[in-house]
DNA sequence: ATGAAAGCGCTAACAC
DNA sequence: GTGTTAGCGCTTTCAT
């Protein structure tokens, strides 16, 4: 509305000269020197306030070689063009947020194309922030291993895999596979879709948890019930209507996040079929919708605020020059009405 | 995992001496100047790329006296340390942070006690962000007006006050309260709680529009059914249970989000009362949960990738040194089954 | 207790 | 076409 600053943004020279000292003497007032005399001292700071007067954090910054920005990546489909929608990843960011600002440290949000993760080292590289988190391995680990081999500190969300030079923060998605298998199974379930892209590495350690729980319930995998769909509402509705439609027979369904599970009990009601009564349907993630939807969702919890806190402080580790290992969070099974206990 | 980075970042001197050139030369050439002979641009540029080297951005923007970067502010209660977790802040953030990206400019996530949102004008002093998106006016429209009073370059996403000095974008809150009123009295209601807390401007719209739908319709407001709860469900519920336990009587319940609406509706069936049957509910907001909720919530809806869009438009007017005019975004209310229309 | 001056990594006159 | 040099706004020796 009101339009904008002409008036030149004030620095230390201004300050100085109404004040009737020399910079360095604002410079060490302003900065709680106790080499200043304590009455110019504080009559700087009052003048400073008045003035609305604040360092310039990029002059001090570059003199003090200090830089105190994290940025957090959430990489998107950039053929899809993509947004930003999945509630996981935007909880688990508002985790983040939280946990730097606890921290006192400033939190630059990016996004970058999930086909070049590497492209993030950028924000590195170019001083914009001494460190990274990752929201997901996507298809990448490779580009992620090259990273840290160049010593980009980087923090990853996702699963823990063989021959990784990164650190990495995540549920423990294998456990979270095995857990809402088993509970489907003990549920009478025999032929049990997985819904999720399996060529995301958190995705394919939750399908070992689910073909472990099988292999247990000395019940064979069925390829065809298996259906290899990205985070995104409209492909999994539709992936869900074909299998429906395909005669495939089946009585249970993972799914590898709530919004998918909950596409999977509306394609399954559309074809006419009961959720728990004909088919019995698990999500994960547990976000909030997760209680209030219908049914409420079984779902696999995973703990966000914990994730924040867990990725900050392993990268803040990392930027302390120790080491951080990986970390596997624990996750549990929230029952609710999509699959309820057996009676 | 692997350690950080002793390796000191490199710098244009380091790629000026392998390249046997001028720290100049190496400027230019990574600027691509055609000033300089094309080969060795390429040469120089093929070594940096290949050293990963990116040039200071601290640096760049301190000589050339710009910077990139918008902060998006979210308040928070600082006396409930409350976490981001209302899904429409999320995800207002998220077409934020799209809407800059796809426009070239990065995004510091800042959070500051609601209390003191001028708080938020260091991010400007201090040259970390250019200028300031935001999200909500809380109870501190003076703090707003006081910045856009001294030129801090800043839109807000809220209601349009009068008296204001500061650039607004925002929903048509009367216009949602005008909606949602009209059709609960449409279905027949007679006695329509309102749910949240009209000391902010938002919600005060809303307020003003339920009463006009209210005066129109001949109905006396009547306070008792006004329940002062902020965005959080914890207090939304308890306040709710209170309202079912003490007898007044109401047929229709107006919620200034969605999650207050489901958190009412579980009051309402914990009291034995069927929604829509016996109370007929209206959220705000249709977030995804909406449509997936049992029942289904019948809501305002607001068009949040525009709001992203238009606030970003909105400061970057003002950053080129032009008025922008509040704007009001359309709304439109969204019928499910929470209260559907009348038979 | 305070000031003068050098320099953080970069760019852009101004030389040649 | 390329090098030299003077700052961008700040902190910090080193003087006084």
């Amino acid at each position: 509305m009101t339009s904008p600053s002409e008036a030149k943004r004030l620095q230390m020279t201004d300050i100085a000269r109404l004040a009737g000292v020399s910079v360095s003497t604002v410079s060490r007032a302003l900065n709680g020197s106790t080499l200043i005399n304590a009455e110019t001292r504080e009559r700087i700071g009052q003048l400073a306030r008045s003035l609305n007067y604040s360092i310039n954090l990029g002059a001090q910054n570059l003199r003090l070689q200090k830089n105190q920005t994290i940025a957090v990546v959430v990489p998107y489909d950039a053929q899809a063009r993509q947004h930003i929608s999945d509630p996981f990843f935007l909880s688990i960011v508002g985790a983040i947020a939280d946990a730097l600002t606890d921290r006192g440290y400033d939190m630059l949000l990016s996004r970058v194309d999930a086909e070049r993760l590497d492209s993030a080292a950028t924000l590195y590289d170019s001083g914009k922030a001494i460190g990274l988190i990752i929201i997901g391995q996507w298809r990448h680990h490779d580009q992620l291993n090259d990273m840290a081999a160049r010593k980009v500190p980087v923090v990853v969300w996702g699963g823990q895999l063989p021959q990784q030079l990164y650190c990495s923060v995540g549920g423990d998605n294998v456990a979270g596979g095995l857990q809402a298998t088993r509970h489907l199974l003990q549920r009478g379930c025999r032929r049990i879709a997985f819904v999720g892209d399996a060529r995301l590495p958190e995705v394919d350690l939750r399908h070992q948890g689910y073909r472990q729980a099988l292999a247990e319930a000395g019940s064979q995998p069925d390829p065809a019930l298996v259906l290899p769909v990205p985070f995104e509402i409209i492909a999994a509705r539709a992936a869900m209507d074909q299998l429906c439609a395909s005669g495939t027979a089946f009585d249970g369904v993972f799914a590898c996040s709530d919004l998918l599970a909950l596409q999977a009990v509306q394609a399954l009601r559309a074809a006419g079929r009961q959720v728990p009564a004909d088919v019995a349907v698990v999500g994960y993630d547990d976000m909030p919708l997760a209680t209030y939807s219908d049914p409420p969702l079984t779902t696999v919890h995973q703990p966000v605020a914990l994730a924040g806190v867990e990725l900050v402080d392993a990268l803040l580790t990392l930027l302390r020059g120790e080491r951080a290992a990986p970390r596997v969070l624990p996750v549990h099974l929230v029952l609710r009405d999509s699959a309820p206990l057996p009676v």
